[in-house]
RNA sequence: GUGGGCGUAGCUCAGCUGGUAGAGCAUCGCGUUGUGGUCGCGAGGGUCGCGGGUUCAAGUCCCGUCGCUCACCCCA
């Protein structure tokens, strides 16, 4: 009985804290009027083929009987499981074209799946919670800066930090690795992606290695050093002194999201110009976020603008989305530092049972309990008391009700931290709202 | 997919040049016979990942294999 790698299965306390990062999002999600969808888990392969990079090897392939051995070691399976949310909703978007209204804004929560290396932070199933919006023909561009800004609105209610949206818009990269005569275009960006982990020198050496003059890299390094949280990143391109007609499409449409959230969310966006990943249907915006203090962590909220992803042959749907990496926040969150739950259980109270006979006693109590919503659970054995508070201790559950404690068969009730017990009336009593529900702790 | 590290109790690990499997934590019980946490005492819990080889003898050495893990690749 071993986990498998990559398939992470938490504790109850910590579902709790992904519980509540999951309402969290969702609520911020709908207040933006985005609308719920799912879609299934499986597409055909061959819509998923051919999406982004080496996303293909790692879509995993779902054969229809697991028994059947000629199907498992046959031929390409015809379907696969999804790796993002953003193909199968495209998908969605051409086959419901007619009975939905544009703009379409939706969310989406649902379980990914890919089949890379698991690592720390890196998982083969995994949650996204996604935004997208799309629309017939064009796409207005103030859509770019909404979606990084409802992220923030988000984060900003979660115990996630500071944290850090970086935006680029490949047009930026593209346009100006042509005006200076690079043709490789994704060859060079993925060199200057590097840049963190390997250093200037380092990247320029490879830009050359690759086929790129002393100042070509040098061009390509100073653009990839370039961020702002305002719009002083554009002077900083212009003076490079570069010029290409996709590279002006690209400053613009930066400057104007960067402008935007300048105004709603001053700090959070930053206009990055080495931000260029993400999968290959990206066409414009590009984002990532990361949380301030773990960069190390990489991204855990992505997306990016795609122009012709949604396409049937005769209309397009351009659309622009953004996508939360759920699995990988918490968990990091949770293991790294140290965010957990008030308790493993949403019982607040533990209603003792004080023998076996008088255990309907106990049961009524439960239920007078939970006609109120406080919720609550009845000890399990008429064990001694000593053992049956520290059932409840065990769980975290900070009251333990006795019944007929009291003078005239009147019940009390115990909070277990204090130790204080006191006369208590199951129709009157008030659980403490902090402590009605689990709660999530930062130490 | 490529390369390194590691597989011993539920968890974290110790176990030397081969010689009858250990500790801490956790769990359960008792002390305390219906009000926990501390403390003390005790108990249960292991095909040493799996398969083969060397040897009188393998947790230990060798080979293979599977798994986990880290880095690369890529990505949420």
């Amino acid at each position: 009985m071993l986990p498998i790698s990559g398939f992470p299965e938490l504790l109850p306390a910590e579902r709790f804290v992904e519980l509540h990062f999951l309402d969290t999002i969702r609520e911020v999600f709908e207040l933006h009027g985005f609308a719920p969808l799912e879609t299934r888990a499986v597409e055909p392969t061959s819509r998923l083929l051919g999406k982004g990079g080496d996303a293909d090897k790692e879509i995993y392939g779902v054969s229809r009987l697991a028994g059947r051995s000629e199907e498992r070691s046959g031929a390409e399976a015809e379907l696969g499981l999804h790796f993002d949310l953003t193909v199968p909703f495209a998908r969605y978007v051409l086959e419901n074209a007619g009975k939905l209204a544009f703009p379409f804004r939706r969310y989406q929560i649902q379980k990914v799946w890919r089949g890379e290396r698991p690592q720390e932070g890196r998982f083969r199933e995994f949650t996204q919670a996604d935004i997208d919006v799309v629309d017939v023909g064009e796409l207005a561009p103030h859509v770019e800066a909404e979606m990084p800004l409802v992220i923030a609105e988000a984060f900003g209610r979660l115990p996630v930090g500071e944290f850090r949206i970086q935006v680029n818009n490949r047009r930026i990269p593209e346009g100006f690795y042509l005006g200076i005569g690079l043709t490789d275009v994704a060859g060079t960006l993925r060199i200057v992606d590097k840049l963190d982990k390997i250093g200037p020198e380092e990247v320029a050496a490879q830009l050359v290695a690759a086929g790129a003059t002393d100042e070509q890299a040098r061009l390509a390094l100073a653009l990839a050093e370039i961020r702002s949280t305002d719009l002083a990143f554009v002077g900083a391109v212009r003076a490079l002194g570069v010029a290409h007609p996709t590279l002006d499409e690209g400053l613009d449409a930066l400057a104007a999201v960067i402008a935007v959230g300048m105004e709603r969310a001053p700090g959070v966006l930053v206009a990055d110009l080495r931000i260029a990943r993400g999968l290959d249907y990206y066409t414009g915006t590009v984002y990532e976020t990361q949380l301030v203090g773990s960069e190390d962590w990489g991204s855990v909220c992505s997306g990016g603008r795609y122009d012709s992803l949604a396409s049937d042959g005769r209309t397009t749907y351009p659309g622009v989305g953004i996508s939360i990496g759920l699995t990988r926040l918490v968990h990091l969150l949770v293991a790294k530092r140290g965010l957990t739950a008030s308790r493993s259980t949403p019982a607040a109270v533990l209603v003792a049972v004080v023998d076996d006979a008088s255990r309907s006693r106990s049961d009524a109590v439960a239920a007078a309990l939970r006609a109120r919503g406080v919720p609550c659970e009845v000890a399990p054995t008429a064990a001694k008391f000593g053992k049956q508070i520290r059932y409840a201790d065990r769980r975290g559950i900070p009251f333990v009700w006795f019944p007929g404690a009291g003078d005239d068969d009147g019940d009390q009730v115990k909070d277990i931290r204090s130790g204080e017990q006191a006369d208590a009336d199951v129709a009157t009593w008030e659980c403490p709202a902090a402590d009605l529900r689990p709660s999530i702790i930062t130490p």
